[in-house]
DNA sequence: TTGTAAGCGTTATCAG
DNA sequence: CTGATAACGCTTACAA
């Protein structure tokens, strides 16, 4: 069933055909009914594949993500979807793991389909300071198609940034805890993404404007795992924390956990505060304060952008920041001297 | 950079260049690696469109699923991407919601893709008794293309189906429970779908073979939502529970917050069991008894049987049942006296 | 408004 | 082993 057999049954020619499945203006009220007709009773669907060949697109965008089984990356993924859908673009998934070789090699996969678009889905593809995995692939894709990248930035021509300013988030989140009365608070990352490295600058630069000293052994790398955390947190005990700073919910899980079994109060004594806001915060006892990161608002806006690029609108912005907030949970009792409450 | 310019550059006509491209074994080394030599100098890479045009496929897989926002089907999808990916398979993801007239559409959209195969994420496609969703779309859909069920029985020609034995799951926890002197089990779902009415009926089976009496009222339908069920959890008192079965896990967290809010001793008084297994699990105090449906084993399972029907294999298994398995943590306290301890 | 015909870039069937 | 050449099914100037 193709172009010619309805053309023939409706006795039009397969150009009027096309015409009509296209919607253009340019065919007779009649003869487009007609067409319409046959097509309904032969329940007509063009090839794609075809109609690929002759527009060279098929209208799929690229969605690139380090694995879809993680809170932050689902959730973006069902935002972004949910806006390609609508403005009429299917999407094609990819899951490269964090590291590089297969960042690469799934990013040329999907290149190869001829995407129109292609999002990059997290910090890790925004490299980091050490060159230990560098940008180029990336900017070689953007030589082709243009790159989105969500939760990441990347100077340069054909690639467009959508990001939560972590920076500022854990400036203020520090800075508050200091207010706060917590002057040894443990900074607990899992990465050297861009994000792990704004997150960090944001403490750093919060203890300093604050006066307080930075102390290197205060931040601490770990698996962003809850379990794990909580295990081989007793590592850490001598260095007389009173408040946790994570870039991961989980890993602030882990922390409350290894202090709830070791009855140390929370949030009495010590402070702890997650990041992303995911599901997990209310799960716990006392719930997680976490810093929301907005998630559903960087995909929106990524998908406006996106749109924009794709409608080849010139001046697009090629960078977009996003405020976080920090959400208050029983994990932290901040006093009402806070100017900001 | 096509074919053409390929074979002109390397002195040989089309054929031999497609030849070369797809591997095939009729052609002379010493030509093959000059037209290697060509692709690689030109950085060539044929083009899809025409490929899927001439043989009538991409490659690609369509998943369909209600959200990719849910630990279960995020944690399904990862699975399933993983192993397509290796057996040479693109994905192209849907999400589809819960509405029976949105689930048709995306359907349509991802068959008119001219995908190799669908697979259904999630039991909500496997329709349920009341003819409510009904799946026709979907036998339809198999006339057409082979369709893989995750976690859903249909029968039917060309519709593969893997699913977790939630029947016999929700029966052994209930037998469990009342083995345990738990005789006042409440039933949570959320949900009409094959799934969900495969678990009730476990749950019906077990009290009756247990000679207890089913009470309807024990039945409850409510929100998959901690804090909705938090909430309104309230109304329940008067049933007199002292064990909770959930068919899913944020439900049953709902009802640990509600319970310990009340100051009620879990699961010295009353004993919860959640269902998937999620990473939620962990994160509550005491922590949730789930029952761990097994997604990695059926999406794996999934996955073979789609590389065999593709793979022409006749006779393959239409139905295909995985065991789940009770994972106990701090919400229930069942005696060593069980037998199976 | 409609039709004709030339691409689009492959694969595959034949001959040679 | 290699090369012409005909599909594959559509879009789109260009004619009419």
């Amino acid at each position: 069933m193709n172009i010619y057999d309805i053309a023939e049954m409706a006795g039009v020619s397969i150009a009027t055909v096309s015409r009509v499945v296209n919607g253009s203006s340019k065919v007779s009220e009649k003869t487009k009914n007609k067409v319409l007709k046959v097509i309904e009773e032969a329940g007509y669907t063009p090839n794609v594949f075809a109609q690929g060949l002759g527009l060279n697109t098929m209208h799929t965008i690229g969605i690139l993500v380090p694995t879809i089984s993680d809170l932050y990356m689902s959730s973006a993924v069902s935002y972004l979807e949910e806006g390609l859908h609508n403005i009429g673009y299917d999407c094609i998934l990819s899951c490269s793991g964090y590291h590089a070789t297969e960042k690469d090699s799934h990013l040329q996969m999907l290149l190869s389909k001829r995407i129109d678009a292609l999002i990059l889905v997290g910090s890790t593809y925004a490299g980091s300071e050490d060159k230990s995995h560098n940008t180029d692939y990336i900017r070689r894709a953007s030589e082709e198609i243009p790159v989105f990248l969500l939760n990441g930035i990347i100077e340069g021509e054909n690639i467009y940034c959508t990001a939560s300013n972590d920076y500022q988030a854990t400036f203020d989140a520090t800075r508050r805890l200091i207010e706060d009365g917590r002057r040894r608070i443990l900074f607990m990352t899992d990465s050297r993404s861009y994000s792990a490295n704004q997150k960090k600058k944001g403490y750093i630069d919060a203890l300093a404007a604050m006066g307080e000293k930075v102390d290197p052994d205060m931040e601490i790398f770990i698996k962003n795992d809850v379990d794990y955390v909580r295990k081989s947190f007793g590592q850490y005990d001598d260095l007389r924390y009173n408040a946790v700073l994570a870039t991961d919910d989980a890993m602030a899980i882990g922390v409350l956990k290894y202090l709830t079994d070791r009855s140390v109060a929370v949030p009495k004594d010590i402070s702890i505060i997650g990041y992303n806001n995911s599901s997990l915060c209310v799960c716990t006892t006392p719930e997680l304060t976490s810093i929301d990161n907005k998630v559903k608002l960087v995909a929106t806006q990524t998908i406006e952008r996106l749109e924009e690029v794709l409608h080849g609108e010139k001046m697009v912005a090629g960078k977009n920041v996003v405020a976080c907030e920090l959400i208050e949970r029983g994990t932290t009792a901040f006093s009402d001297m806070d100017p900001r409450r």
